[in-house]
DNA sequence: TTGTATGCGTTATCAA
DNA sequence: TTGATAACGCATACAA
């Protein structure tokens, strides 16, 4: 409601001197601080972020997203929002700046971040959830830059918010489709991607909590990883039907899914397994149309990217803080119908 | 990337003469016109939202909505969706008016409008399917107001977008479910709300669809009507069931939920039959965790409310209509686990 | 018909 | 330490 101008006018003190206090620029003496400080406050001054923009187009903010996502068909759909969120943001004078990186490598990672934020405002990114990446995102925020953590969480640092899934959430959901699809009685096998990645395994904790609480019917008989891979997928699922051919249902954690299913195809051919996954990458629409998946936990990948560049932008624009420390995005059932 | 300035630099013509040939206000010579036009197209030229937005302050745009939601509960979501849009565009000089009606009365929402209309840039309600309706829009579209629908289309008129869901493609992910949870054997029962309905009516042929084309080993009973109501509802489902016993599967097209399952419960007690539902009020929350409904698939109600708002905003914001005629929001399958 | 000046809210620059 | 002023892109009232 109120402006910088209309707050001059009360204090008495100039629009210029006003901006130096609401924008902590320094230079100016504390009683005048006080009376702007008091005065702003009572009329609930909030920035307008059309004057913010307007102004910010002769030296616009950069946002900076870095993803580690090549090879990896899930984040395709991430930048397909990133460039939603750009294309919208484009008047406001943000440019929006993508980097992508193959695989997880925390060296290479920490080396894009230092160049990157060099000259960001805001950094958005999928860490890797090591000390070190920690203890770079603390630095950038010393110098200023804000972090964002993408897709993927990390514990102990000042990233200001997370966007993302919830994986335990991810895990349940699975859990209660199953449990609707077998009517309450199946042989369980779990192919994860790996025991180590976080979100993994928080998808077979919440899995494995529904399962105790609501399915005693349930019996978990083994659990192998695809290291997100289809060729181990395969090899762990031959080796998984041999050891338990009495399996008939499949939660399928990761990647590695095709490797999965074929080998499913092969040495069980004709039986019927029920089968869920996560996300919604081309193949698992080709393995749902063969009627071998029944089911995928997709986590809106277009939301998130779209989110966190927004979240970015307004948190740039209204000079606060995201208010939530977490932007979680909904799990999404998917069937054949609502691919 | 270009601006009025730079355009009429290039041109050697005032700001002015380039803003009356941009936004069609007349008094301009022709070859003035097509000279400042063609630059115009050169350059590429594209209005910038946060100018507009600046200048609107003045003499700020008015979005209205209408809603006919009073007394249901689905609506709630949407119009969450509605403030969450106008407190996002509040900075950029942009009203949000909302106003709701009780019940589907043709007059009442005809009269609304009129009234609305009248001081609105844009106007987002949820016509009843009529050609008194239809009229209203395409008098107030002559007007100048652009007019967008919302969860509810009507045909023949010149609305500029509908925003909403795809009720056929609701309808077929029903089937769906239904077909995973039974093991593609069921007796099934529908249940309406009205079959005059244009929404429950795709919804069903959407089931049907499905049903005839994967499931043949589907029976299709009995239909009937609850009239969205409670009473009518238990009434119905009371008679199906006494008349086909042997249902063992009951999609739930619309509202009267509550009556349904309790008829459920007297007369079938301890019997567990497969429900499916729509949307997410309150009771089928309570109902799904009763055990009775299983599934509800949702149609992103916020989404609805706050696409349609930021539809219209960017709509005045850059004087040309949305790309697409329709704004599909997607499906969403809820069960226990990701209510 | 055309051009100019002013203001929207904010920021940056320059002068005092 | 302060204040005045110009600029961002657009719209409009007014002058020519």
């Amino acid at each position: 409601m109120a402006t910088i101008k209309q707050i001059s006018e009360l204090s008495g003190v100039s629009r210029g001197t006003v901006d130096r206090v609401l924008n902590g620029r320094g230079h100016v003496s504390p009683e005048k601080e006080r009376l702007v400080r008091s005065i702003a406050e009572q009329v609930g001054y909030k920035p307008n972020r059309a004057g913010k923009a307007l102004a910010a187009r002769k030296k616009s903010y950069i946002i900076s997203v870095l993803l580690a996502s090549e090879g990896n068909p899930f984040f395709a759909e991430v930048i397909s929002g990133v460039h939603a969120a750009e294309r919208e943001l484009h008047d406001y004078g943000v440019k929006v700046v993508l980097r992508t990186l193959k695989g997880y490598d925390v060296d290479a990672q920490i080396a894009a971040l230092t160049e990157m934020g060099a000259d960001s405002s805001a950094l958005i990114f999928n860490p890797i959830n090591t000390p070190e990446v920690a203890g770079k995102i603390n630095e950038l925020a010393a110098r200023g830059v804000q972090v964002y953590t993408l897709n993927t969480d990390i514990e102990n640092c000042r990233r200001l918010c997370y966007v993302g899934s919830d994986y335990f959430e991810g895990g349940r959901i699975a859990c209660g489709m199953l449990g609707l699809m077998t009517g309450g009685v199946a042989n369980v096998g779990i192919l994860t991607g790996s025991v180590h990645i976080l979100g993994h395994k928080q998808r077979i904790d919440g899995f494995l909590d529904v399962m105790y609480k609501k399915y005693p019917k349930f019996r978990f008989l083994s659990i192998m990883e695809t290291q997100d891979d289809d060729m181990i997928g395969f090899e762990s699922t031959r080796k998984m039907l041999t050891d338990h051919p009495e399996i008939d249902t499949i939660f399928l954690v990761a990647a590695g899914i095709y490797g999965v299913c074929r080998a499913v195809q092969s040495f069980l051919p004709g039986r019927r397994l029920h089968i869920v996954s996560f996300d919604h990458i081309p193949q698992t629409e080709e393995l749902m149309r063969a009627g071998l998946i029944h089911a995928t936990i997709c986590q809106q990948p277009f939301a998130q990217g779209y989110e966190a560049v927004k979240l970015a932008f307004n948190s740039l624009m209204s000079g606060a803080p995201p208010k939530k420390q977490q932007f979680i995005v909904k799990n999404d059932i998917r069937i054949l119908e609502n691919l």
